[in-house]
DNA sequence: GTATTTGCAAAAGCTTTGCTGCAAC
DNA sequence: GTTGCAGCAAAGCTTTTGCAAATAC
């Protein structure tokens, strides 16, 4: 069975721990914790979807305001070699900037609408397949896979046929 | 069975056309055939690897020495929209620039080694499973699909071990 | 002859870096 | 008290754009 992975539910939301979990998986990892890295790694957490380097630096402004762009671009780094968040180009739908989220154990893949923007999450045990399969067939240690799709979300195919 | 896509063989070479395949298909949509976009395509189709648009550039030049760089980006537009040419990010192992390759009939992954920096090419049946799933369960339709996998190739996996 | 494309140069967009002072442990 | 991190400002790299001159058909 496939699934379209859509923002968290009820119950998910319930069982959602009270502190912000990429706070203590970070704590773990023996980095040290500024006032900033908290603030960025709390908006990455929090964020609603996908975050570029530009939106997440506001968000975190709100928390605490003198945060730089530079540090946004060394805790995103710190994050990603961690393993901790992932980076996504999403087909460079607006621009060359990069995208964040907090990484999963299910991975997942991204279909982006060219016409209006949407991203969907989309996995399928096809997917798990594939990648047992690139890591035993071709003998190539996996450390991060992105797979992104581009093209037209069922509204926009549908609405291209009438115009 | 899934493969790995080796550089052309001697069989391949034996069937490949005399003229640039490239070219014809340009021809036969209709669009003005500069000297510049003949070197261009040319060159495009008889790289041996993924090309950036430095690369491109410098190796059109030994055809057509006054090409302009901005010509280069803009027959790659051309080319990406006629749907002749893939774009790839090749996981940003050298900054932030983009690779061009002749689109194929087969849709293929890459997978990037962060190591040596080799480039692999890999297709399996279940690649061309997860595409059609894609389309099918999320009523998706598909104009591109990039797969890009980042880790170790096997003879870097195996040095990892030892030192 | 007309519509497109080119070259040039400048700008734009995103990310990285050097350095000095500040903050976490 | 050390060691590493943040802020600032500047530069870096790739790609895009406006416009006048050149070129394909």
């Amino acid at each position: 069975m496939s699934y379209i992975i859509e923002s968290a539910t009820e119950s998910q939301l319930e069982t959602m721990p009270k502190r912000c979990e990429l706070l203590n998986e970070v704590e773990t990892k023996g980095v040290r914790l500024t006032s900033q890295r908290r603030a960025l790694i709390e908006t990455i957490q929090q964020a609603d979807a996908h975050l570029d380097a530009a939106t997440l630096l506001s968000r975190a402004r709100l928390r605490d305001p003198k945060i730089d762009r530079a540090t946004v671009y060394r805790t995103l780094e710190l994050l990603k070699r961690l393993g901790l968040i992932d980076e996504l180009d999403l087909m460079h739908l607006n621009g060359e900037k990069h995208y964040y989220e907090v990484k999963t154990q299910k991975d997942h893949l991204h279909l982006a609408c060219f016409r209006c923007g949407e991203i969907e999450e989309f996995d399928s045990p096809t997917f798990q397949k594939l990648k047992r399969e690139i890591g035993a067939k071709n003998d190539f240690e996996i450390q991060v896979m992105r797979l992104e799709v581009g093209g037209l979300c069922r509204r926009c195919a549908a609405q291209q046929k009438v115009s």
